[in-house]
DNA sequence: AATATAGTTAGTTATTTGTATAATTATTAA
DNA sequence: TTAATAATTATACAAATAACTAACTATATT
């Protein structure tokens, strides 16, 4: 759990992965998007394929990131634990809203 | 968003949260579970506190430390963005388990 | 009033982190 | 094979962070 919250305490690394949410995508388009060098973006990048919250692939001279949504699922697995929901007194029987 | 994830970027702190996820406890009950100091543990109160997912409430010489959930949702529904299920292809309805 | 208890504030230190520039590797194009 | 492009690695440095001890404030007890 250490790694993904690690990584995710940067505005720059979240905002990274907001954009891989839509689409993969290579190391140069996504540092094109910051306002930072793209030596800083590498590591940002790396430190999100060190916690295994984006995977890495080489195509021809491009390097193409993507997201890993499975990690980001156990960090939010983690967040369940506080769930009002899971919490409250009353609501013990859900009723579906369609079948 | 960034004060949240400052503050949950440290195992102490979120083992804080998920004490008092269970009940409400005074600072000095919070710090005899860690070997840390007390004004370690105050500060990781404080860093909480600031970051609005505690609340703080003093009762005569105790301060008792109160979990804020309805914060904690907050984070939540960021990750909720990357939810498996919204990137999903295939399962569009959902059957209820019981009624 | 004096002492004990609960907690925070102040000040210090070692470590980690985010950024930059410069240099390097790998692939593609002339 | 030389030059250009994409990306990473190396190095340096200022700022942020977590920990400690010591000192302080506030409440309770004797």
């Amino acid at each position: 759990m250490d790694k993904y919250f690690k990584a995710l305490n940067d505005g720059t690394r979240r905002e990274i992965l907001e954009i891989l949410r839509i689409n993969p995508a290579a190391a140069g388009e996504i540092a094109d998007r910051f306002n930072i060098s793209k030596p800083s973006i590498s590591h940002h990048l790396d430190i999100l394929k060190q916690a295994e919250l984006v995977t890495a692939k080489k195509k021809g001279q491009f390097v193409m990131y993507s997201i890993n949504l499975p990690a980001l699922d156990e960090v939010l697995q983690w967040f369940s634990l506080f769930k009002t929901e899971m919490n409250a007194e009353k609501p013990r029987i859900r009723i579906p809203l369609r079948v």
